[in-house]
DNA sequence: TCAAAAGTGTTATCCTTACACCCATGT
DNA sequence: ACATGGGTGTAAGGATAACACTTTTGA
């Protein structure tokens, strides 16, 4: 079923690495000077990793100095032109993008810069005080413009990812929140990328920062995976110290959720889930009532399944 | 940050295209007389195709005679390894694997053949009559053989995936599935790959048709992925016709899902999401009273959100 | 008149939400 | 004493699960 050779191609990866500091979730970038920023990315070499993972790991020790947690798969962008530049030749570079955690051991890391917050890049992805301004004031009046209704269904959209209410609906969402200002114009990308360029180039520099590339996009995929992720696999314990106070759990899952939860709600799933055990230390640094130190329940023998925090609305 | 060029590589488009017919779900897959069978896949030419996607229509539509509706990006997959035959060299080709469906109107193309039940290679997957025996004859007694327990929590999987209960717990838990199956050395390519050889050859030809290369991994994760979609987004209609009885949607859902749902349950989740709408239209032949067509609500306007049919218990 | 399939009303139960309040410590 | 954050009891509301029943056709 197969027919004639393809034509050979380089194949790079490209990660979202995540960390935590300061109820602040960061993503690693680098930029030069001015310019955007990009995430890291190497070749990926058949002939010496076995796996994408083991190559993904291998080059971001080598070269980033971080040692990796979870990491898992996010796409995979093929688009031709995606790293062209105007007047380069395109080089059909295909990526494949990876989300992964690192622990905040590694503070030496977060300290040599490099990790920035990702909400620099998603302003309107953090709702934990509340609806954020730039929704009503900036991007709803711009989406709203009929001029920008090109497709069917776009006011749905709309309505859908950046509708009223003062809650986060669809924190999983990021992505597709995304590329709807990107088709509308109005993140800088879209503009590099010769898409409308007439609206609004005013508007852009309000919408958080740019990177290089379609990295903005991939940290998109992996904000809105990993947002996912938490409600069903307890990988936000790869983000966490080895013990810790529930506040400290919750205030976690909110950062990276982008909205709060509900105290006693939060505790009672996270009781419920039996996904913690308490280590009978406790923390009297937080001021007020020393707080309980609690761990991870591993439970590697035969145990209950180990889902993730099925986090409702607060 | 990248640094020395990548070898040269071939991407291959790997595509598991479902199908639907007598309440059963149809996946397009050849194979030459004895042989395992094969998904279609074809070589990925960035310099004819811009996208993924437009080449993956391009040489299903060539090579095939399918037209697809939906399509969707499931993983790459590029260990090394993964097209080698004993003796031949690795051809070191990485495949973006996708999901297609497509309508039943293509009844030419279910009639001229390819098209085989997903269960044929999945029988453990199928839970409308009741758990499988197949779980409980061969499965279960095979995965606590103590000899197998290599992993820590490798008995909690088991339960999880396989545990007690007439009813299929986590539909969209096939690929997990498929590789605990795969890890326990209990389904064929686990063999041919030269994983542990010695136990169970008996075992495994009633584990389900093999396939090629790792073509039932990826027909496992789109079983999973198209499981997990159902439930959020209304891809359901891409395998419908444009008229259909409630009855008729139904069975279609506990076809893909693999079990069997609750008939008012059902019908009260659709009508709450708003998600068809009625045509007036009797089907007469189904037997007993006729009953009412729908179709799919479109909702290109300003209307609510399509999202899926989030299917509960039963 | 009966079989077969469509279609409905209603209740018991559990989960989610969110109110309000109490507890233990440092200053 | 009081401010600060940790920690809990409990009731209202809504979604889900499942019971059993009625309706409309063809044979």
């Amino acid at each position: 079923m197969s027919q004639g050779a393809p034509p050979p191609l380089s194949i790079g990866l490209t990660v979202a690495i995540v960390a935590l500091a300061n109820e602040t979730p960061l993503i690693l970038a680098r930029g030069a000077g001015a310019a955007p920023p990009a995430l890291p990315f190497g070749p990926f070499n058949p002939l010496q990793h076995r796996t994408f993972e083991i190559g993904l790991r291998a080059f971001v020790a080598a070269q980033v100095g971080v040692s990796l947690g979870y990491a898992e798969q996010l796409y995979t962008f093929g688009d031709r032109g995606r790293h062209s530049r105007p007047g380069d030749p395109d080089p059909h570079v295909v990526s494949v993008g990876y989300l992964a955690l690192t622990r905040p051991d590694e503070a030496h890391v977060l300290a040599s810069g490099g990790f920035r917050p990702w909400y620099d890049f998603f302003p309107w992805e953090d709702w934990r005080d509340g609806r954020p301004a730039l929704i009503d004031q900036v991007i709803l009046p711009a989406l709203r413009d009929p001029a920008r209704r090109s497709h069917p269904q776009f006011a749905e959209r709309v309505n859908r990812l950046f509708g009223h209410g003062p809650d986060l609906a669809q924190d999983e969402a990021a992505l597709e929140r995304y590329e709807l200002l990107y088709e509308a114009g109005l993140v800088e990308e879209a503009a590099r990328d010769q898409r409308d360029n007439a609206l609004s180039d005013a508007l852009r520099p309000a919408l958080g920062r740019s990177m290089q590339f379609d990295h903005r996009r991939i940290l998109a995929t992996a904000i809105g995976r990993l947002r996912a992720k938490l409600k069903y696999r307890p990988v936000i314990f790869d983000l966490m110290p080895d013990n810790f106070t529930l506040t400290a759990l919750q205030r976690t899952v909110e950062a990276i959720a982008g909205r709060r939860l509900h105290k006693q709600n939060f505790r009672r799933l996270v009781f419920g889930a039996d996904i913690v055990e308490d280590t009978g230390l406790l923390e009297t640094s937080t001021g007020g009532r020393p707080a309980a130190l609690y761990r991870f329940a591993r439970r590697d023998g035969e145990a209950r399944a180990t889902s993730g925090l099925r986090v409702g609305w607060h």
